[in-house]
Order: C-alpha cells, then sequence, then structure tokens
DNA sequence: GCCTTGACCGCAA
DNA sequence: CTTGCGGCCAAGG
C-alpha cells in the first residue's frame, strides 16, 4: 500500500466518536494538502478497522456515493454517535469537526455555536 | 503506458 | 440557490 492510505488511515483512526473530518482536512493533516480525492479511494480500499463512516464531505453532508447501503449505514453510525442530521440530510459541520491535536494550538469549537474558519 | 472515472475542493459566473 | 472549470492522485480498462 501506498504511504499515503497508510497516512489517511491511521489518522482517521484516531478520530474520536462524535467527531468527523473532511476529506480535504484529512490530506492535509496526512501530509498530502490538495489530495482529497485520493482519500476517497483511500476510503474505498481503507480496512474494516477504519472508521470511515467519520468521513464526510467538505460541505457538512454525506457523500452522495453509489453505494446507498453504505451511505445509509454511515449516516445511522455517527447519529448513533450523537451526530443529528436534518431534513436535507445535513448538519452543522463546524460544530462536530475534529481538528486533531498538533502542539499546543488550543482547539474550540466544542458546542461554541459560532463559525471556526 | 495513455485515457477515463471517481466516497473531493474551491472559486467564479 | 445551481453550474461550470481546473487541479490532484490512484485504479481499472
Amino acid at each position: 500500500m501506498t504511504d499515503l492510505y497508510e497516512a489517511v488511515w491511521a489518522l482517521v483512526r484516531r478520530i474520536p466518536a462524535g467527531r468527523v473530518m473532511t476529506y480535504g482536512q484529512i490530506a492535509d493533516e496526512a501530509g498530502y494538502p490538495g489530495r482529497a480525492r485520493a482519500v476517497g479511494f483511500a476510503m474505498r480500499h481503507a480496512p474494516p478497522d477504519v472508521p470511515w463512516h467519520r468521513v464526510v464531505s467538505g460541505r457538512g453532508i454525506v457523500s452522495p456515493r453509489p453505494d446507498q447501503e453504505s451511505m445509509r449505514e454511515q449516516r445511522a453510525r455517527l447519529e448513533q454517535e450523537g451526530v443529528r442530521f436534518d431534513s436535507e440530510g445535513r448538519f452543522p459541520l463546524w460544530d462536530y469537526l475534529w481538528i486533531p491535536p498538533d502542539d499546543g494550538r488550543a482547539q474550540r469549537t466544542c458546542g461554541a455555536g459560532g463559525r471556526v474558519p
């Protein structure tokens, strides 16, 4: 497997329950900025021990995929972890987005109720 | 080894 | 709000 895959999987494994990350953010944190698309392929070839359901698109929605079944399962698992979806299948990304603990960078976004870009 | 697709992203019209 | 365009990389034909 490529290093990109391993890096992505390792990062996804670190995502706590009830939190999510975007493809672009994962690619960036894994050391491959701009390779969001490759992250999608990494998810497709992901081993079962990778919580791929915590990976969502960058606009706070579950990415539409060919497999309706796993998409449904992803939403179900996220709801089980406390993520609330609206009627349009979207959710407030900035309330659930997980920022990897880097150095001493204080991470907010814990139910602050405001945007944090 | 080239060409097409795809669980993507950001910006512009 | 919806479309369109370019970029980027990996897999399959």
